[in-house]
RNA sequence: GUGAUUGUAGCUCAGCUGGUUAGAGCGCUGGAUUGUGGUUCCAGAGGUCGCCGGUUCGAAACCGGUCUUUCACCCCA
């Protein structure tokens, strides 16, 4: 036990019947992603940390997994760094690489690099472990799947609807009732405005998003603390308690903001994407969430998250637009939006409540017994018959005792069995036995693969 | 990063205030049944009690460290 081997923290193995659980999450989203017109790219695991280092914010920084440099690292690094052991410091001597940390970042760098051989609106899918060095706990993993959908090079608010098209699809396909929330960055801007703090937007984002988790009271604790003066917070109130329906939400709004230009802007974005909506079949239902900020601070207008209604857990899905990104690789004026499915925590809400189609996860439909060398001979002939037909099918390889080949069938779920032996061989037949009834029938390869198929 | 929490057979767990050969259920292997699994019956294998160190005549149990699990904060998918 103490010997055994194990796997670093936060990571996880997958057996063969998560891999089929997982797969069909992954083909799930990748064909909804593909009805779109979106196209597949990959970027490598790791990045120089210069594209990397200053995305996220400083805590970012802290939880990216940085590469050491090969060779004799030590003893190419400043000295006098290393001693005064400052490890941030002393990173960028011993370290120039570092495992992605999302995918946004890295498809950012991927279009500023690529610009000229991008045809513009580029429409990509990203599907990709990332890593972060953050302390796992519930849904959350030190490496885990990312399936990124982005558009760049649009303003267009259409893509903002296609997105949450895409959410609706994705979620109606795995079966997960879910709740879109849907805000705007810059109906913040423009409260922060209003109440005179726009250089605290920041903290007022961070403070109003947990206004669900610690309540009202506390929320404005902590807008006190951040240095908010009374009237300010007093200001912010009708705005952290609007309610009623999204119009009704968007009429306050419209009075309340009529005095910020960038808050005027974020509400005509908002009913836009809310009048287009509202001419399309769209299933989930999606609501105006003004606690909605996210962290990431490259958001510029649109923002999303994605909560799964039957299970408590965080976001599965995240996203929103971002008019900078690629200005920090150099490459200005070209917008982007986009959203991130969370994969590993999909897979935690379909484990907790089952959700799997059952075709999913079948693997062999068929075993063929082996009871020696020439039965197993003719049954590799009626193997290449069956698999031509689209059977999943196997022979087992060694002719041990049938009590054995039987119980693998059954622990592999094989719904069935064929045994070709002497008798078998003669009439040019084999027996084909359902494992689920216990029924056995003298079957042609013909009508065996009508029977499965 | 802060504060808690967990670790005993392949799995889920028991093991009282430290005391001889560490247990159960399930699973696994073999047999009853040498061309029939999933049910039943019988037998068997499997553990330096996460790791390192300390206290003690004696530690799975107590203490320290470390790794791991889970949880809250922070942040986030």
């Amino acid at each position: 036990m103490a010997q055994k081997p194990a796997i670093p923290k936060g990571t996880r193995d997958f057996s063969p019947v998560e891999m089929a659980k997982r797969n069909f999450i992954f083909d799930t989203i990748k064909s909804v992603f593909l009805k779109y017109g979106y196209q597949p790219i990959e970027t490598p695991a790791m990045e120089n940390l210069s594209t990397l280092m200053g995305k996220y914010g400083e805590e970012g920084d802290k939880l990216l997994f940085k590469i050491l440099n090969s060779g004799d690292f030590l003893a190419k690094a400043d000295e006098s760094l290393l001693a005064q052991k400052d490890s941030v410091k002393s990173t960028i001597q011993i370290s120039e690489k570092g495992l992605r940390y999302d995918l946004t970042v890295p498809f950012a760098r991927f279009v500023v690099q690529h610009q000229n051989e991008i045809t513009f609106p580029f429409k990509r899918y990203q599907i990709q472990p990332v890593w972060r060095a953050d302390r796992p706990q519930k849904g959350r993993y030190r490496e885990f799947y990312q399936c990124d959908v982005d558009v760049v090079g649009s303003d267009s608010l259409m893509n903002e609807v296609e997105l949450i098209q895409i959410v609706d699809d994705v979620y109606k396909a795995l079966n997960i009732n879910v709740l879109v929330k849907l805000n705007n960055r810059k109906i913040l801007t423009g409260i922060a405005e209003i109440i005179g703090e726009a250089d605290k937007i920041v903290d007022i984002t961070v403070a109003i998003d947990k206004l669900d988790k610690i309540g009202l009271d506390k929320v404005n604790d902590e807008l006190a603390q951040k240095g908010l003066s009374d009237e300010a917070i007093n200001k912010l109130q009708p705005i952290i308690n609007l309610s009623g329906s999204n119009a009704e939400k968007i009429e306050t709004l419209k009075t309340v903001l009529s005095d910020s230009e960038v808050g005027v802007k974020g509400i005509e974005e908002l009913e836009t994407v809310f009048a287009y909506l509202a001419t399309l079949d769209i299933k989930t239902e999606v609501e105006l969430d003004l606690t909605l900020a996210r962290g990431l601070n490259y958001y510029t207008g649109a923002i999303f998250e994605v909560k799964a209604l039957d299970v408590q857990i965080g976001s599965i899905t995240g996203g929103g637009r971002y008019d900078d990104l690629t200005g920090i690789f150099g490459l200005k004026n070209v917008s982007g939006v986009g959203i991130s499915f969370g994969a590993d925590r999909i897979y935690d809400v379909m484990n907790q409540l089952d959700l799997y189609p059952k075709e999913s996860i079948v693997s062999t439909q068929l075993l063929f017994i082996n009871f020696g060398e020439k039965e197993a001979l003719y049954s590799l002939k009626a193997l290449q018959s069956l698999r031509n037909a689209g059977i999943k099918a196997e022979l087992y390889p060694d002719s041990v005792k049938m009590k054995k080949q039987m119980a693998y069938a059954n622990k592999k779920e094989i719904s069935f069995v064929a045994m070709a032996g002497e008798n078998e061989m003669n009439e040019g037949k084999v027996t084909l036995k359902n494992m689920t009834t216990g029924e056995q029938q003298l079957v042609t390869v013909e009508e065996m693969i009508k029977i499965i198929g």
